[in-house]
DNA sequence: AAATCCATGTAAGACGTTACATGATTTG
DNA sequence: CAAATCATGTAACGTCTTACATGGATTT
């Protein structure tokens, strides 16, 4: 379970609750790992009850107390082991492509406003990554040289950007064929004037 | 639930029994979209007790008779509701960046070896598409011209394709940083006869 | 005055994975 | 004769999602 070892990675790069988990997981862990804040507190719960984290009560003003989190020795074991044993290359699992292929049995066009909302939200994407790497790490105001940490950091980013432009790319792709097959639709063989069924 | 819906668009491409769909899902469908004979037959089921699917039962010399199911006009309709409402664009689960980062708090060399067995295994799945691309929609023996069903499947193919390139190049990128890690491990500033901790 | 943020949680149900189970036929 | 393929299923467990619930502080 990878969600378990997300937390822990997090919470060694920094310690926090889980309400600040919840918005790393809609930030930057969340680039290639999501969870809603139920799972966070339901895993932080259990991996405390198993000695993987140390919490710490703290009280604020105004504000709901907050449970800090850290990782304790045996949680770093726990994600050692886990970093030495073979994982299985995930599967993708895209909506999208299920939906594009049904279009066959349905009106290809009518997903054309579908594809270009996902198209918006992808490029939103990938305008708040470069954002983030301009600031954290190629930008005048990043550390140089940057460590260890920083470089992973980096190259899990980059993956992110390449994956956005990538999906970009194809989402054109893929609306460059509905518009083709839409406009194609209204001719037969013969030309605009042909008869039609 | 996506797994209803893409069962339904695999049906209705060819209707076939749950033992023929989950092998579908090891192959095209599984491009986009991964699913266990388990889960085929328990979807399988409802599916048809809801009216959704129509089974036929095909009696086989030598071989346990088989189930044959169909979409019948409600699964039609459901599928032509679900295509025209909207759907959140994805979001990533990647152990494998789970684990780079993670790299950070262990040894980063240590990953190399499974870096690369990832890379081999998405060079393999490449070659697979492309196989599958040339024999299906861009070889001598493709249909010419393509009908909109096929269109539609080859641009959710290119996607996968776009994938993987896409992959390969960033685990390429990956695999030079934990390289350049690990060199630098072994070096303190003053070169390498500097003093270690 | 209403909406949003901080902060935590419970509960129910849907979905997914792993293991187990059966049995004939074909291939090596 | 062993292993793989075809074909279907049950059971148990684990994970994830969605909805509900609370309550003060801050922002609009």
């Amino acid at each position: 379970m990878a969600l378990d070892h997300a937390i822990l990675v997090s919470l060694l790069e920094k310690p926090g609750s889980g309400y600040e988990l919840a918005r790393r997981f809609e930030r930057s862990i969340g680039y290639f790992w999501t969870a809603t804040h139920q799972q966070i507190y339901r895993v932080l719960k259990r991996l405390e009850s198993e000695g993987a984290l140390t919490v710490r009560d703290v009280p604020q003003r105004g504000r709901p107390d907050k449970k800090e989190y850290s990782v304790a020795d045996p949680g770093r074991a726990a994600l050692s082991r886990w970093l030495h044993e073979p994982i299985e290359p995930e599967s993708l699992r895209h909506d999208l492509a299920v939906k594009i292929r049904g279009a066959a049995f349905d009106d290809p066009a009518a997903l054309i406003d579908e594809v270009e909302r996902h198209h918006q939200v992808h490029s939103g994407r990938l305008a708040h990554y470069l954002t983030g790497e301009l600031r954290d790490f190629t930008g005048p105001d990043a550390p140089v040289p940057l460590d260890a940490g920083q470089e992973l950091q980096h190259v899990v980013l980059r993956g992110g950007i390449a994956y956005e432009r990538m999906t970009i790319a194809w989402l054109d792709d893929v609306l460059a064929t509905l518009h083709t097959l839409s406009s194609r639709a209204g001719l037969a063989v013969g030309g605009p004037s042909a008869h039609s069924a």
